[in-house]
DNA sequence: CGCCAAATGGACCTATCGGTCCACAATGGC
DNA sequence: GCCATTGTGGACCGATAGGTCCATTTGGCG
């Protein structure tokens, strides 16, 4: 019974992540919001509560997406070779769309973590996510030879973490591609 | 002749800088500086043009600061002491204040470089400003025998660059201290 | 067919946004 | 001591922010 929502839950979700991605949460207005999604701003608000529970809806459709597709990056035959693929395809992100958009999760770690504890939390759980399956990812390179054994897999673990946040701020502040590609060479090299 | 300024262009600069520094440019409203600068709205017009003028100048002179703050942690005899020493004043500056501010050249990259093509002259400017200091302690660590020297130099720098990006993301994120220890000893590791 | 409950459009609200303006205050030069 | 000039306080501005409310629509179920 009822009347039957007119808009599609994950088609809105994703229009508006992808405003809050470009822009950051602060620099999106409702305005913005209502001409990305096609609502009306009760719909939206009965929907999601308020922007705020927009964000963190959105945002969580965008964590998962990408926490699959870096296990599907990591998840290759050669563990290094996926490691190197999952940057590279950071680096090949950077031209995307007439603004880089980085990782929202970065983003947010420097626009909202600091002041918003239920975005830090989410911030803090996909760091520890990426760091422990680079670790995992070392671990599986070590075993099969392709990673010099002598490195603590959670050292380089944590090492690429701080890679992956660096690699995502050059991309969105659309650092050039060969410098992006040398530090990758060089972080290939210190898994020998 | 004329009425001379009631304040210290540096003073409020500074002031202004720490709101812009913590809060970032959106979330920072015209209240917030005229409460920190103790300005009048017409003084702070009158001296800095708009919040953006003002925004530019606190920046700026965040930006020699850190600069020569940066060149005197590298310049010390050792030149891999003086990138490691560099490395944990930032892992320990986590913990200072309420907030962690990071570094706003990196929170710039990420907030205002995509849409603010001023901002992102800055910005990138910053960056290859840190780039080059690296490779160059790299150099000077490789002639004095403390790094390897069959590494690029540039490349390591660059390498460098991302590192210090991702640490600074950590740090606003307040990241634990082990994990960013972790990662250092890493990286120090790669200069073998 | 008619009723109920949820969805919707859009008017409306207050607070605050960044910014302008002008009357007045304060100084150094004459 | 007065004038020219610059600095300052605060009233004022339109635009927009995020958010609420209610009348109307819409469809399934009895």
């Amino acid at each position: 019974m009822a009347r039957p929502q007119a808009y599609n839950t994950q088609q809105v979700l994703d229009a508006a992540l992808t405003v809050f991605w470009t822009k950051g949460y602060d620099a999106t207005s409702l305005q913005d919001l209502l001409a990305a999604t096609k609502l009306s701003k009760s719909s939206l608000y009965g929907g999601f509560g308020d922007k705020h529970g927009l964000f963190l809806a959105a945002f969580d459709t965008y964590r998962e997406a990408r926490r699959s597709e870096m296990l599907r990056y990591l998840s290759q035959d050669s563990a290094r070779a996926g490691i190197e693929a999952f940057f590279r395809s950071v680096i090949g992100a950077v031209e995307v769309g007439d603004v880089s958009r980085g990782c929202m999760s970065v983003n947010q770690a420097v626009e909202m973590s600091p002041h918003d504890p239920v975005v830090h939390t989410r911030v803090e759980s996909d760091f520890r996510f990426i760091e422990e399956h680079f670790a995992e990812a070392v671990a599986r390179g070590q075993a099969a030879g392709e990673i010099n054994a002598a490195h603590d897999p959670r050292r380089l673990g944590r090492m690429l973490l701080t890679a992956f946040a660096g690699f995502q701020v050059l991309a969105r502040a659309r650092c050039a591609h060969p410098a992006l590609e040398d530090a990758l060479a060089a972080y290939l090299g210190a898994l020998d």
